[in-house]
Order: C-alpha cells, then sequence, then structure tokens
RNA sequence: AGAGCAAAACGUUCUAUCGCUGUUUGCUUUCGGGCAAAUGGAGGAAAGUCCGGGCAACGCAGAGCAUCCUGCUUCCUAACGGGAAGGCGCCUUACCAGCGGGCGACAGCAAGUGCCACAGAAAAAAUACCGCCCCGAGUCAUCGGGGUAAGGGUGAAAACGUGAGGUAAGAGCUCACGGCUUUUCCGGGCGACCGGAAUUGCGGUAAACCUCAGGAGUUGAAAGACCAAAUAGGUCCCGAAUUUAAGGCGGCUCGUCUUAUUUGCCUUUACGGCAUGUUCGGGAUGGGUAGGUUGCUUAGAGCCUUACAGCAAUGUAAGGCCCAGAUUAAUGAUAGAAGCUGCUGCAAAGCAGUACAGAACCCGGCUUAUAGUAAUGCUGCUGGU
RNA sequence: AGUCUCGUAGCUCAGUUUGGUUAGAGCACUACACUGAUAAUGUAGGGGUCAGCAGUUCAAAUCUGCUCGAGACUA
C-alpha cells in the first residue's frame, strides 16, 4: 500500500524523452509537473514517476538528496488515497515527473501539502483531457 | 587556574510507526517472480581531482632529441610531489652561545645567455654629478686635461666589513682580524654536513632561459569481456523474374517513338543455356544500437589485538574478524526522548543551537570545509656580555 | 566518473608569451559646447580589491601553489 518499488520508478531512458519531448505540462509551486498518458498496458502500478532537482539550483549533493526524498515520503504516503483513486475510475497509465523548482528547502509538512494540491490538479486535467477526447 | 598557537584521536544515541535496498534461509510460483524471517546498509573528509599505484584495453627492436614533472641527505613504502629521522638556513627576550619550539619549492648564478623599471655618476669586462688630488691656462670669477669610488647624494640592491700601512689623493694595492665562497689535504659521519690547515675569489635573480641528476608509452570502468529476441542495413548461398544507353511524347511505379546500333560467351539466326547487373522471397554469417549479465563488491598493499625489531616512519610473527554495493541511482521520513554547548535563573526548569558534508572499480597520500569535544606539546630555559 | 578552457570598468574585449614607468580600447554614464529642442558630432571627466588567499621577487594582472565561480566536451 504505503510502497514504492523500482516499477513504480521511472527507469526508462526513452520513456523518459518522450515524456519531455510530448507531454504536457504545468506550474504548480514549488513543483513544475509533466505528464504523459501511455498506451503501456497497466501492470501493478498506474503511474511511473521520477523526481528531478535540478543541480543548478542546489549545488550540494546532500540538499538534492535531501528534497528528493521529503517529496519521494510525501508522494509514498498520498498517492494511494489522491492518485490511484481517481485514476483507476479512467483506467489510463501515466508517466509523470514533478520537478522541484523553489529556491530554498522547504520542510515536510509544506511539502505534503503541495503535492496533494498538485495531485488534485492533475486528477482534473486528466479527467477533463479523457472527455474532451470522447467527445 | 585561565588565554593563545600547534595537534594524535572522536565527531551524537535510543524508542515507535511507515518505507527503500543487498545477502542468506524457508515457503510458493503462471518459472518473470512473489511472500515471510534473520541480518548488513555513507565519511573523516565519501569533496577537490593535486600526486602515486593496482586493474584493463591498445601500442612497443634499440638509441637519441623534443615536451612535461621532481630537486639538501639517509631511510620507510607497491609507489609517490607522501611520511620519519637527520643536516643547513631563518624566526623565537637587548646581543652572543647551547638546548627546546616553530617555519622553509632547501641542487647549480664560480658553465653560458638574459634581465635589474624610476632614481642615480655608475646596475656589472663599467662609470666621474658634487667632492678630493695633480698638471696647464687665467682677466684670479674660473676654465681645460688627467687621476681617484674614501666621503655626499640615489636606490630594493653600489664592487666584502673594521682597523692599520700606503699614496699627490685614493683603491684588497698590501697586511691583521672577521664574514661568505672555490679547490686540495687531514679528522669525524653511510650521507647531507661539521671541525682544522692551505689556497682562489667576492652584487642580485634559475616560482628568467638554462645546466646537472632522476623519472614519465597512451587512454581510463562511459576502460574492457559476454549474451540473446526485435529493427534497419552489409557479405555469402539457394530459388524465381527480368536484361544496353540517351532523348522526346502521353493517361508518367508504366507504355510508346526516335537516335546510337542492340551487355558478354556458346549458337548460322531464333528459341534456349551460362555469366554479369537489378528486383523479390528464404537461409546463413559476422559487426553496431536500446537492453541485460559481468567488471562489482566477502578475502585484501583489508581491519582489530598482542609480542618482537627499530630513535621513528614502518616491518615481522601469532591470534581473531568479514565490514555498503545503488544503476533516473537505495542507505530514508515523521513524532518523541536523551546527550553535548550557550543564555536566563538560587534552584527546579525554560529558550536557542547541534557542523562540514553523500559512496559509484579499488587502494596509499596531499589539500580544502567542519558545530562541538580533546590526550599531549609550546608560548621559553641555562650560561656569558 | 573523467578531461579541458576561462574569470580585467556597468557591457564586449586588449594587455599575461618576455614581471617594471599612470592597466588601455569601443559602447554605456556625467558635465559642457553646437540646436528653438532632441539626436548625431566635438571637448572634458568619473568609474578597476585585474575572481579570492598565500608565496617567489626590490617590484605580480603577468610567475608558482591552493580555493571559489562560470562554461565546454566524453553516451
Amino acid at each position: 500500500m504505503y510502497t514504492f518499488k523500482k516499477e513504480e520508478r521511472l527507469r526508462n531512458k526513452k520513456l523518459l524523452d518522450e515524456l519531455f519531448h510530448k507531454g504536457s505540462s504545468f506550474l504548480c509551486y514549488p513543483f513544475r509537473v509533466s505528464y504523459l498518458v501511455t498506451a503501456l498496458p497497466p501492470g501493478d502500478y498506474p503511474v511511473q514517476v521520477v523526481f528531478p532537482v535540478a543541480r543548478k539550483r542546489f549545488k550540494r549533493a546532500v540538499q538534492r538528496n535531501q528534497i528528493r526524498r521529503r517529496i519521494k515520503e510525501a508522494y509514498r504516503l498520498n498517492k494511494q488515497q489522491y492518485l490511484y483513486q481517481s485514476l483507476g475510475q479512467s483506467e489510463v497509465t501515466l508517466v509523470l515527473s514533478l520537478s522541484y523548482v523553489g529556491k530554498e528547502i522547504l520542510p515536510y509538512q509544506t511539502i505534503e501539502k503541495k503535492l496533494l494540491k498538485v495531485f488534485l490538479q492533475l486528477t482534473d486535467m486528466i479527467s477533463h483531457g479523457q472527455g474532451a477526447a470522447n467527445n
């Protein structure tokens, strides 16, 4: 349930390129969210995700690790309730990237709050896009 | 006792909940895996990439030149630009000596070449502004020629320093003492070097060119080795079809017309066959790409303890131990408690802080960052003036 | 993980090879002149920790070491 295994992480280089070239994106501070609806056969997990933190913004590897771990933790604890359920209704698979574009390291509670907002906005856009395609 | 400097060593711990990843064992499986349990999971610098190795691929007859690096001696080491001990120089109370402490890119400028701005007479085989001395001229103001580096002044630096002799005035020109230096000899030391005697000489600069001595093949795990599906193309084999070139026209993946004169051989010609070229289909083969396995992480220049050798760096022997292995990249998040430091407070307690920083093939160093602890040493001692 | 280059005025660059006299050039900025006014032009002027810290040297932007920052390359 609250898992985060290899299969949930985006590990394919080609898919990653495709995501940034063809995918849609929006900004929800402190995240820049890119996503792509794929035609992959849905396995156990409907979303493959990656959390990039730019070296330009944070020089030290320790800082980047800290941010990435906090985002990962927030994602792990909340994805089932807020993301998978709403996606399960529309039966799509997603490739997702949550880029951190903030200038300082935010505390965990703030990150979690923002991430929930991102989930809300994302599911809204997905369902809207599906509806438009059907029409 | 406090403060400052140097500095070996250390550089948080525990509990709960939810996770990530390696290994082992068990169970299970649709043979891809899944589940459960046990157990391991960042550093003193993992950093900078400044040196040195291992390892790997490629290259390689030998010698010289070029380029780059190192530079007191001996030792340690797999090796080093690292370390240890020693020598020498500088600093350490007003001076000297010895000891103690700190620092030192510390071979050679007496192999050659170059450079030393401005100032100053002169910056190196020299030179004369003032001054000093001699000679000549003179209208007695001075002028001309010569000698002179002792004095003035300049400069970061001025031809070794002090005293005496000497001289027209001077000058290592000569002598005595002293400083550094070359060569030779004697003594001590493995050696750098030290002490003594004689002797040669006296600007600086080699992080200037250079000389001498020693060293360096190139490229780095994105090195390299292997695997088998899919896709595109290469080569070979088999089968089928077809067979020159240029131009024009039309309904333009094709047909037709004109010209050159009709791919080569067998054959009188046609048909046919073989070769060549093109197209299609099938098979084989080796190479490349996304991917996977390996290199790779239990067995080494490994860690801990003890003994011995050595002033020490370090070595030898014995016993014990097994200690991260990710790959869009794990080693965590949250909450609470404790420890340490500072402030407030009689106290209880409260508040604030808890650094620098994240493995990526592996080691040995160096350098840099670092909250807070901290063994130990020094910040001088002795003698003489 | 590895390799290499660069850092000089507000901006773009010289100067670094071979150390030396006041670190220059263009654009930009300020003042004045010209004009009814602006632009252009002319004259004058200000503005530099030569990325930082040490060392060598009489003397360092230049030579040497270390640090910081920026950029490029190796698939």
